[in-house]
DNA sequence: GTTATATATTCAACAAGTTTAATATACAAC
DNA sequence: GTTGTATATTAAACTTGTTGAATATATAAC
């Protein structure tokens, strides 16, 4: 349930539209939870249900009417249930799902240049990654130090440097089995 | 559709029963995917359906029944087409969904001291997980050597590397983000 | 003037994953 | 004799995530 989790969160920092919260969602927890925009939507609709949200309609003349909605009390107790109940989630941690990992696998199937061209990507998209991550990391000194909620933001900042330990050390993984791979091709 | 090939991947190394794919599975790929028993058994129903496997009932009288699956050439069409094309895939390698993050991210709504738990029970998880794969690792060299398959177990191995560099980074970060947060209770 | 972008939401169909439990046999351990 | 473990499969109900589009208005860029 961490989408739900994950809105509510947002949501407890202050009221708003679905539209605003998707694309809070993409600047801040698309790193470590990928949400369509239609999945979003649909989620706030059920934690409405749920009695964890309120929505107000908002009427505009400009631009299409809107529905911000805003965390409950219930949402609240929720919200704070489940940060006090780590345990499952520290198991959820430690399994990544990885469609890569699983090619790595069976890459024994197909060629070694194959495979050395799928490292090269996979190498090339953990430097983009690590500057794209960057870019996050700056955004959120400074809008910690706007903010002034020096705490909020500290988390924000352990929860960015493992982004950045892990790209790290999937660069270095890449180099490692790059130079593997090669061994094979010169023997 | 990760799962469906790491069915075939598996099959494609010999024909086997759901039960035993299960096993397999769970020894093997488990440390990049996970799935459930049923879930296995309902996708090789939808994969024989496809057309990828071909399956036969095998009576037994002192266990139950059995039914036995096979790759058909279709299914290891499939697994070839599926590894030739691994652009997509690499988009998600770099998608961590991670609940334990999410909690990381919004931990400045509770206390520095249950942060700190949550932390060094995620540490030690690494711990475990590293040891429980350097058993697979020894696994899998084994295995290699008997079956004599160099290429494929060359492959299996940089799988298990990767995880190794991970848990490693998450080791690293885990103590890194105690120290932070122990600078914080010290002021 | 047309194209792209931003705002703002909704929905249907589908695919994938989780939970839970039912069913049945055999062997070993206590 | 009963408890636990291994073998072996099935299935329903549910939740979560993906795909892909439809709808509507306003502004900025070319």
């Amino acid at each position: 349930m961490s989408l739900k989790h994950g809105l509510l969160g947002l949501l407890n920092y202050g009221s708003m539209t679905g539209y605003e919260l998707d694309k809070a969602f993409k600047a801040s927890l698309s790193f470590f939870w990928q949400a369509k925009t239609s999945q979003i939507y649909r989620e706030l609709d059920a934690m409405e249900r749920q009695g964890w949200l309120t929505s107000q309609r908002v009427i505009q003349s400009e631009k299409p009417n809107k529905r911000v909605y805003t965390i409950t009390e219930g949402g609240k107790e929720e919200l704070t249930k489940w940060l006090s109940s780590p345990e499952s989630d520290i198991m959820d941690a430690m399994s990544v799902r990885s469609p890569f990992l699983m090619r790595v696998f069976f890459a024994g199937e197909t060629s070694t240049k194959q495979s050395l061209e799928m490292l090269y990507a996979y190498r090339q998209k953990c430097l983009e990654s690590k500057n794209r991550l960057g870019s996050a990391y700056d955004a959120i000194s400074e809008y910690g130090a706007i903010v002034g909620d020096e705490k909020k933001s500290k988390y924000w900042q352990i929860a960015a440097l493992y982004g950045d330990a892990f790209f790290d050390a999937g660069l270095n993984w890449a180099d490692k089995a790059i130079v593997l791979l090669k061994e094979e091709l010169g023997e």
